[in-house]
DNA sequence: ACGATGCTTCGGTCGTGACCGAAGCATTTG
DNA sequence: CAAATGCTTCGGTCACGACCGAAGCATCGT
């Protein structure tokens, strides 16, 4: 009624999700790199047609870029927001009211490290933040992430690019609220840098078909001296799903 | 594909939330209050035969969760996960592409001051936690708020019972990222404390039919003297406006 | 210029789901 | 025990939207 933002409208975003089609294509932009729609078609198991109406409407949602290249057309999401958004429902059903949570080896996969949009997320990602918070090079404070001199300095020297204007006008540091582990992790410029560093390093790598990212041998060692973290070395995993697990189902004994 | 939260299910919670009159339920559960069935079926305008039909299929999905009380069923969202998830949809509307941006004198309200599922939200939230992070009650870092010794004192003494039995189970203080700001509020039982502080002690009035809250004679008064807050002293509101519009829209100058 | 490729628009079919009237169960009240 | 109230289930109508085949438009290659 006389609500702030309407509720047509959140009806209408929620429709445009609400197809198994358009998530699927969602999903698959979810790490933050662009498609062409035939791709998505293919990904999706739709006709050209089919996709194609789903693009448009992804788009008029405002959901979904287009960017023109020749004759292709590449779609990606149009802000990390979107991401943010679909990692929330996400949570909703990671957390969620009991139902079948995934617990096999590729949704370990998922939760050690994955991408989210441009940049790393997952327990490794979570690790990374937190070693950093440590050593001194950012603070994660009031939501927003301080990037400091000596984090800078750092940053550098191990080969992130801050200037590279791919990434001006975005937030230099980014906190996220990662649905698996329920703790921040980079975004911003300096997540997005750090995960083409370190996929340039050859210490992660993306598996096809899946947002999970591989971490190889030269990642393990790298890693383990550059952050302190150490694959298997796990026991905030299965803390963080059974910490959801709790937070999800919140106390509604009323004094009724 | 190989999701791996499928994308089956973010279609089933979108198919949910993609419905106006289950957005309106949705909407008017959005102050964390609870409603029957009969009110909620009279609020968003169609009979209690279909609200009846759209709340078994929100509490199917977990959205929502029923109460029963003689022949009475109240529903209230299931829990403060999904109130996030509806603000998050707002942020996407709310900074999104354009598209009409409602700026009217309820928005305006809304913006200033408003319930979010059992907590504070707004300018006046985001600025009560501010105050209280520079006084050294609570520090936000790390994505979870701390209560500090001096701090729990001091809201004791304000009057907050965080002993009390119906907040048990939940966080104390969990930092919430707001829509209308993006930045940090405080949610968790010491929110939920606070608010239900504030009301009491007439600083604040719920508006009847909207999740706007107003900040009474008294709240002016009491809002500057305990958190040097003064109701026109509103340059982070546009400001905040203005940083979401710059943030919606990311860069996507590729190199390409 | 010609055909091939990539994508979109058009037209028509079909299934799903929102809605209401009527009837059916509970629970409360007289 | 009846009448009233609050909600749900059932049955049937209707509209919206997802899908594909066919045709139409661009762009690229030769």
């Amino acid at each position: 009624m006389t609500n702030f933002v309407s509720a047509n409208r959140i009806a209408e975003i929620g429709a445009v999700i609400g197809d198994v089609t358009r998530a699927t294509i969602l999903m698959t932009l979810m790490d933050g790199r662009a498609f062409s729609a035939g791709e998505l078609a293919a990904e999706s198991g739709v006709t050209p047609q089919t996709a194609s109406g789903h693009l448009a409407k992804l788009t008029e949602a405002g959901l979904v870029t287009v960017h023109q290249q020749g004759r292709h057309r590449y779609f990606r999401l149009s802000s990390g927001d979107v991401a943010e958004l679909i990692e929330g429902v996400s949570a909703l059903i990671a957390a969620g009211p009991l139902r079948y949570r995934p617990t096999g080896p590729k949704d370990r996969a998922m939760r050690l490290a994955r991408t989210c949009y441009d940049h790393l997320a997952g327990h490794l990602a979570v690790r990374v933040a937190e070693n950093m918070e440590v050593r001194g090079f950012i603070s994660l404070s009031d939501g927003t992430a301080v990037l400091s001199k000596e984090g800078r300095r750092y940053v550098c020297d191990f080969g992130v690019d801050l200037e590279n204007p791919a990434y001006c006008r975005r937030d230099l540091c980014r906190a996220c609220l990662d649905w698996s582990e329920r703790r921040f992790h980079l975004g911003g410029r300096l997540g997005s840098g750090l995960l083409d560093r370190f996929v340039a390093l050859g210490w992660l790598r993306r598996m096809p078909g899946s947002r999970a990212l591989l971490i190889t041998r030269a990642g393990e060692t790298g890693f383990a001296r550059e952050f302190a973290f150490r694959v298997g070395d796990e026991q905030g995993d299965d803390m963080g799903a059974s910490l959801n697990t709790g937070a999800g189902r919140d106390a509604f004994e009323d004094a009724s």
